[in-house]
DNA sequence: GCCAACGTTGGC
DNA sequence: GCCAACGTTGGC
């Protein structure tokens, strides 16, 4: 069997209602509630055990990449669109044929120096990243390898030292 | 907390 | 299948 090629991705994430932290306490972790067709699509078809995902915290300042997690098994049904009392229940959503996916990620590292959107949008290297197109809002969303090693390098970077 | 930019829904 | 109304996202 060819080694299908690792492939890198970002997650967004309100640190109110799911941190870094949380994340960390929880070690794995099923990536529940997306509910934009286009997310689903990646969550079911393209995302596979082994990828590496890019923590990013929304909304809530300091919003930045501050970790990184490692997608555990294949895309499946996201169980929250059947049940009837989570927030996320879909009841037009069919068990014979689900309309939501999620994917398990797994804890691996916190930055030491979280790479912060200001940041990212600052760096030249960056500037095709999704996250900083206009108007782009999806929160799972494709990260090239050249960004990945980029941004870890500077989300390891020692506080204080230069590039 | 505001609101622009999106995405989805549903009447027609 | 159009598109107005509504809901959500996420930077500011």
């Amino acid at each position: 069997m060819a080694a299908r090629k690792k492939q890198y991705w970002l997650f967004k994430s309100e640190p109110d209602a799911y941190s870094i932290d949380d994340m960390e306490r929880d070690g794995v972790e099923p990536w529940d509630g997306i509910r934009n067709y286009q997310a689903r699509n990646l969550l079911r078809d393209e995302i596979k055990k082994g990828d590496g995902v890019l923590f990013y915290h929304s909304r809530v300042a300091p919003m930045a990449v501050v970790g990184v997690c490692e997608v555990v098994g294949e895309g499946a049904p996201d169980e929250t669109q059947f049940d009837p009392e989570a927030k996320y229940f879909d009841p037009k959503s069919d068990p014979e044929n689900p309309r939501w996916f999620w994917v398990h990620i797994r804890f691996q590292e916190r930055l030491p120096r979280p790479v912060t959107l200001k940041e990212v949008k600052e760096d030249p290297a960056l500037q095709d990243m999704m996250l900083v197109r206009k108007g782009s809002r999806l929160s799972i969303q494709p990260v090239s390898a050249a960004e990945w090693k980029h941004i870890l390098k500077l989300g390891r970077r020692k506080p204080g030292k230069k590039s």
